[in-house]
DNA sequence: CAGTATAGTAAACAAGTGTTTACTTTGTCA
DNA sequence: TGACAAAGTAAACACTTGTTTACTATACTG
């Protein structure tokens, strides 16, 4: 069992494609592959693209060709302790699609954007996102979306009983007991924020 | 100009199609679409492409028909105040796909996971993932990845004149003013947390 | 060196692609 | 109702798709 594959001028090639496949958003027929690859014949193509089946960045539906969720995956380093030395040296741990990360369920997920800084203790600040996923039970300590007495909030959810509380994450605000009307609109799954 | 589309049968067609989507990370073919949406003929499926395309859902590349970006994005609402009442509607203002809000320059973008609680005043907590962008210039403010006397640590990042500070947000830290080896290894451009 | 497995070339293949044409059916509006 | 635009059907179209076969060139191993 040989490997003649040079494996430098192979991973030119996948990162040609994976280029090809950022900018097109689809991927290269095998004719555009020798294009990009200089190769003559359609069949090294087609080696090639067996190649990145094997190493799973691509997987076959049928005679089609479709990227896997590794082809345009960040990679994904060690930790790096906020104040703390690490050994956080560019060894690829694993890599990771931050769509499918955030939201495992796209049909009944939505956006929002938090205003106001009640929930600041969580490391939750106005102007970060929030992703929120509809129909889905809360449980103690989720961040929910609830409407309470008409209004809206995000806050913590919390049951003890038949009492549910509704907490913020800063001293100062207060718990809101509800009363009558409260709907739990969506339970926070993931939030973030860009700089 | 008429439009006989059903609004509604239109809709259940296109998240069909957006279903399929989904699922298979691809979308289907007019003979695929036919099948779904009990099409005879596949000029209905070309016809509902080209709706699908004015909508701006999908767009053509040559003969081949790719997702755009607002097919597989998530409804954005409208704000949710964390602690105060807000009209959040679930009117839908706009739609956006987190991997191309969150990361602009895929190829020099990695993921790394924060540890330590230096920063957690800037609601970064330990857990989260950053975004890190390398080889962009910090600015003031900036929080970075940077390198000190052959440590790794996660600061906000400020110059006055020739000094550098790396100061945390948290005040049980220490700024830290590096005296030789300062190395600036990325630029947060976002985190994100998963509850 | 010889032996052999891999990579590349060339050409042909069947199957599937999106598109188009001509026609029928359906729905809307004056 | 009649006129007309849109949507759907059927069939054919040109073209691209991924795959395969047979062969050559290359690179590694013992």
């Amino acid at each position: 069992m040989y490997n003649y594959f040079d494996i430098t001028t192979l991973h030119t090639h996948i990162s040609t494609i994976k280029d090809f496949y950022l900018t097109h958003k689809r991927l290269p027929s095998y004719r555009e592959i020798c294009r990009l690859c200089k190769y003559k014949s359609t069949r090294s193509a087609h080696l090639l693209i067996n190649k990145m089946e094997e190493e799973g960045l691509v997987r076959r539906d049928g005679k089609r060709i479709i990227a896997t969720a590794m082809l345009d995956a960040l990679p994904l380093l060690g930790r790096v302790q906020a104040g703390f030395p690490s050994p956080a040296n560019e060894e690829l741990l694993d890599t990771m699609t931050i769509d499918d990360y955030l939201v495992p369920n796209k049909q009944s997920t939505y956006i929002l954007e938090v205003s106001g800084e009640s929930m600041i203790d969580a490391g939750i600040m106005p102007g970060d996102l929030a992703l929120a996923e509809r129909g889905k039970s809360p449980k103690n300590g989720d961040v929910v979306i609830a409407e309470v007495d008409g209004k809206w909030t995000m806050k913590y959810f919390y049951k003890k009983g038949a009492v549910v509380s509704l907490e913020p994450a800063n001293k100062k605000f207060k718990t809101i007991y509800p009363k009558e009307e409260l709907q739990i609109a969506a339970v926070v799954i993931s939030t973030m924020r860009k700089y």
